[in-house]
DNA sequence: TACTAGGGTTTGGTTTTCCAACCCTCACCT
DNA sequence: AGGTGAGGGTTGGAAAACCAAACCCTAGTA
């Protein structure tokens, strides 16, 4: 019997203990974009300035955020994506593909990201093995942790 | 001058303010396992029942999730996703396999899950057009609303 | 000297979250 | 008929997160 206090050993869990926090995801989108500068994460972003600092402690903290100086005298600073980071984008770009189709199905997009294979990048989840998308019917769940089960594939609603 | 105080028009923000709220995705990934019922939520989650009971009318009210009855008399409800929900289960594979990759380098994953390829699921986010895997040096953003760049709003000329 | 800009920290008040306890309905057992 | 237990919540108060605005400090500029 597993402790029934806990919840699911999860890695998604864990990854949200990271950046699922307010705004957290929103930082590492203006960074991804070039825009590290406080003031520039601020204004894109709408976070309050408080918020904004305890998250780029934490960003830096889990290692996903680096800060660093682009000016002595007068000390400025600017923060960028770590290799961590970087690997946290495609998870945005897909975000990013399911808001548009299921929020702006009038085609007011509000960004299109190019891919430099000359296309508007339209992201997909594919599995490494055999290449095919990913789709839910096609997933069987292993939870690994003693005690934790899954109740077997679901259909839509 | 852009408006000035509005933060950056974009769908990954539209989507957080849907999902981003704590327990959200993890209630999705609990129902896109099977696990739909109230208390099943409360046991996997470890969430608390009243935050529970918003975020599941929330995520109804959204169209991520469908609520339906399992029995009349007594009446009992289940959670299950729609398909809106179901695709949003590729970002939540994404997201696990950056935790499994960054947060348990030891090889002690909570969870595998397997693919019907009959190999391990390992995710990749691919450009539907040259299926090539996404990373960042490849990509290039376009902003589509006036007065928003990557470099900063309203660059000065 | 005054004013600006960057990069924050402090202050004080509002909103969420958390947690435990409670409630109600039904079904089953005795 | 009474007791028990599961499902699906609701309620109330304390703790934490959030927010806007004001403030601070350094450095450059007019």
């Amino acid at each position: 019997m597993a402790a029934p206090k806990d919840p699911r050993p999860c890695s998604i869990a864990d990854a949200l203990a990271l950046v699922g926090e307010k705004y957290s995801l929103l930082v590492l989108r203006e960074v991804c974009l070039g825009n590290g500068r406080f003031d520039q994460l601020v204004r894109n972003i709408g976070a309050p300035r408080d918020i904004l600092t305890t998250r780029l402690r934490r960003l830096v903290d889990a290692g996903i955020l680096a800060k660093r100086p682009y000016s002595e005298r007068p000390q400025r600073f600017e923060y960028r994506p770590t290799q961590a980071g970087l690997e946290l984008e495609p998870v945005l770009m897909t975000l990013m593909a399911w808001g548009d189709r299921h929020l702006h199905r009038d085609d007011d997009r509000p960004m299109v990201v190019e891919h430099n294979c000359g296309n508007e990048l339209v992201p997909v989840v594919t599995c490494s093995a055999c290449g095919g998308q990913v789709h839910h019917a096609d997933l069987t769940a292993h939870p690994q942790a003693p005690g934790w089960t899954v109740a077997g594939p679901t259909a839509a609603a």
